[in-house]
DNA sequence: AACATCCGCAACCGCTTTCAG
DNA sequence: CCTGAAAGCGGTTGCGGATGT
């Protein structure tokens, strides 16, 4: 028996709630657990992963554990421009449907997406003045964030051609194109937020609907917020993104197939 | 330097759904 | 079908580090 079999010894002599169950952060010596019990016997069945594993924790706690931080495919850290697309889509589709929308986005967990969508998109709303559910947020996402974010991703991907585009406001990137390339390494995979500003651009406002854009001037507005954000949330970078997929015409037209095929 | 506040994220909680017996 | 256990899900909390005063 090797030093991790030496840990599951089996005890169902005690229930959970009698077993002094631990809370809190997870040590280095219970991540090892873990992982060893699990590279051994699999993923499932968590209580017997609990009870087994002699970890003094719950199911719900181990699973959560492996699924949100120990899986081996877990991408941590900055969330590509791509991926920002994505959830802003898949939410405005399916709203807080976090693990559904995990789904689209490999390596990322339902529990990281939520995370971003409360701290930096709710922030957005917040200095909006308007409710994150608002018809009045959901229009600057649609007509003034997303096209501007789908810009930036063609312009980074397509260096010498990119144009602004006047048709942007259609675009629906599907979920199952999402770039592998953008989770091949941690480090690598970034953000690269900038200033939100230098995404907002009036010329492309003439490009939204009569309704944004005669309607309150909401996209103002929402531009104006942008500015005055100073975290860069959904900001390009300005080139510096190391996405390698081609971000072209034709994987956005497969993309908005995707798209509607899922409805 | 010390304290207060903000922010991001890991983890927990409680409810719902799924599944096996 | 019914029921209880397990798994899944979304909302919320609280800790720790970063930033501001």
């Amino acid at each position: 028996m090797n030093v991790y079999e030496e840990s599951f010894r089996y005890d169902t002599s005690k229930s959970e709630q009698e077993m002094d169950v631990r809370k809190g952060p997870w040590t280095e010596e219970e991540d090892s657990v873990l992982k060893a019990y699990v590279n051994i016997h699999g993923e499932g069945r968590w209580n017997s992963v609990a009870r087994l594993s002699g970890l003094r924790r719950t199911g719900k706690s181990c699973r959560l554990r492996w699924l949100n931080y120990m899986r081996p495919e877990i991408k941590r850290g900055n969330i590509s421009l791509e991926e920002q697309l994505l959830i802003l889509q898949l939410h405005s589709r399916w709203g807080n449907r976090w693990s559904k929308i995990a789904q689209h986005l490999p390596g990322r967990t339902d529990n990281e997406i939520k995370n971003y969508w409360r701290t930096r998109v709710q922030k957005q709303a917040k200095q909006l003045q308007c409710d994150v559910n608002s018809k009045q947020f959901k229009d600057a996402m649609r007509y003034v964030w997303i096209p501007r974010l789908v810009e930036r991703i063609r312009a980074s991907s397509q260096p010498t051609s990119a144009q602004p585009s006047t048709e942007s406001e259609s675009v629906h990137v599907g979920p199952s194109l999402l770039p592998e390339s953008s989770g091949t390494s941690s480090d690598s995979q970034l953000s690269s937020v900038t200033d939100l500003t230098d995404f907002y651009d009036p010329q492309s406002v003439s490009n939204y609907p009569n309704n944004v854009r005669n309607g309150s001037g909401f996209e103002n507005v929402a531009a104006e917020a942008w500015g005055r954000s100073d975290d860069g949330w959904l900001g390009g970078g300005g080139g510096e993104s190391s996405m390698e997929t081609v971000w072209n015409e034709e994987n956005i037209w497969f993309l908005q197939q995707q798209l509607r095929d899922e409805v």
